[in-house]
DNA sequence: CTAATACTTAAGTGTTTACTTAAGCATTGT
DNA sequence: ACAATGCTTAAGTAAACACTTAAGTATTAG
């Protein structure tokens, strides 16, 4: 029963390709959810659960104005789920940095 | 029955927390099957399928040697799913750019 | 007023996921 | 030889997922 992390959630999201298709179309503008669904093979209601699921991963938001809601992308999940991978490539490149300094180091005392 | 794209299973499989400790500890080096286990409350089994997803979606790979199975981080998938990332801002930002210009140039031609 | 548009809700279904326990199989230490 | 270690396979299960169809509800255009 307890909240998953936020990076779950974004992830998760972006782990299937329709939604991945929804959110490639909306970096490019906002859109309305027939829009975005238009290119997608499957019915309204999939969309618009696709949608619900983009937003609580806080990848999109929404507003709904007369009979349309506009979806746009929000940055700072997106920024999120980048710096954690960036952080992990940061290490693990960190790990042959020292190998070398420890192997420079070696050749050096050899000499 | 057709095989998922890449970015599918690289997303899907950093979609789980365990999964992403397992990631976060192979940032730091290469690690047995039974050290990423240590920390996670499950049991040995369940960890293997975790692994065997990592190992599917290219994120890890692994050798056996004697009884004890290495694991290590393959970094091209990170670096995959970063520029998926990255190319999603870098288009979002633009958008920003575009407008701006606009603005600017309406500003201008209002003088 | 009426019909079309743009979503929205609800409920049902087959598949996938994330585990579990029990049992098995090679290495390695004594 | 024998036991302990480190992983592996198999089989089962409860919950989550990705849809579907059918039936709404507001807005807006004619």
């Amino acid at each position: 029963m307890d909240a998953p992390a936020p990076l779950d959630l974004a992830f998760q999201a972006l782990g299937d390709p329709s939604r991945r298709a929804m959110v490639e179309r909306l970096a490019l503008g906002p859109a309305s959810v027939s829009e975005l669904a238009k290119p997608l093979a499957m019915s309204l209601p999939a969309v618009m659960q696709h949608l619900a699921v983009l937003e609580q991963s806080g990848l999109v938001r929404s507003e709904k104005i007369g009979r349309v809601r506009t979806c746009r992308i929000d940055p700072n999940a997106i920024t999120a789920a980048e710096h954690w991978l960036n952080e992990r490539r940061r290490q693990w490149e960190q790990r042959f940095d020292r190998l070398d300094a420890f192997l420079t180091q070696q050749d050096e005392t050899q000499e």
